[in-house]
DNA sequence: GATGTACATCGACCTTTGTCAATATAGACG
DNA sequence: CGTCTATATTGACAAAGGTCGATGTACATC
């Protein structure tokens, strides 16, 4: 279920610049467009472009306040990630070592 | 810390077929490569350079048993994207609405 | 050592993606 | 309306990435 979006959500966060700036958004809640630009290296227009890729994979989403906008992370995303990140430590838990459990085939 | 780490681990994880991969070895703990290619929908080589991507990442390991070899997640890797998840839905919840806090602003 | 199976590597192809300069749109303000 | 600022879009280009067929390597068995 759902698998697509999160494929989707992960290639929005797999970019060292748009994590950065999810990274930023998840500092302070609501940042402006214009500050956001001024943490990167990059052009203005590349860091509309990873924005509009944020927004469009649902990680982030954009309110108009007069001549700027201000981002904020979309719950439902990151709920994602949390979720796939429990998936992983989960089965990565799940290592039994392959302890051959003597007693067990002993037992029947 | 660690911010190219989790670039090259949402890398990993951000390809359909690659995330197919990782979510068999959640459930089993423990997966033969070639059960692996049954899964999916594309060519041996392919699967063996996916596995070659997400070893390089540290999301996963295999262990060579006779000429099989077995492939389990790295609990390195999981925790990570389980931090990630943690930090975003934390992120995501610090919304406060915009409400002024009146009384705040009155308190000074 | 010859054969068969499991997995990896190579080389080539095509698609996707990140980047920027130039330009366009949207709102604020005179 | 004209101008200034903030953000988006377009077009072009190079780099990265996914895919496969062919081939190579490791292990088992006869």
């Amino acid at each position: 279920m759902g698998d697509v979006d999160d494929v989707r959500i992960l290639q929005a966060l797999a970019e060292p610049t748009r994590l950065a700036i999810v990274r930023q958004l998840a500092a302070a809640a609501e940042v402006c467009a214009c500050d956001l630009e001024v943490c990167c290296e990059v052009s203005q227009p590349t860091v509309s472009h990873h924005l509009r890729v944020l927004r469009e994979a649902g990680v982030i989403a954009g309110t108009r306040r007069g001549t700027w906008i201000y981002y904020r992370l979309e719950p439902k995303a990151a709920a994602r990630i949390a979720g796939l990140g429990h998936l992983l430590t989960a089965g990565a838990a799940r290592e039994p070592k392959r302890i051959p459990r003597r007693a067990a085939l002993a037992g029947g």
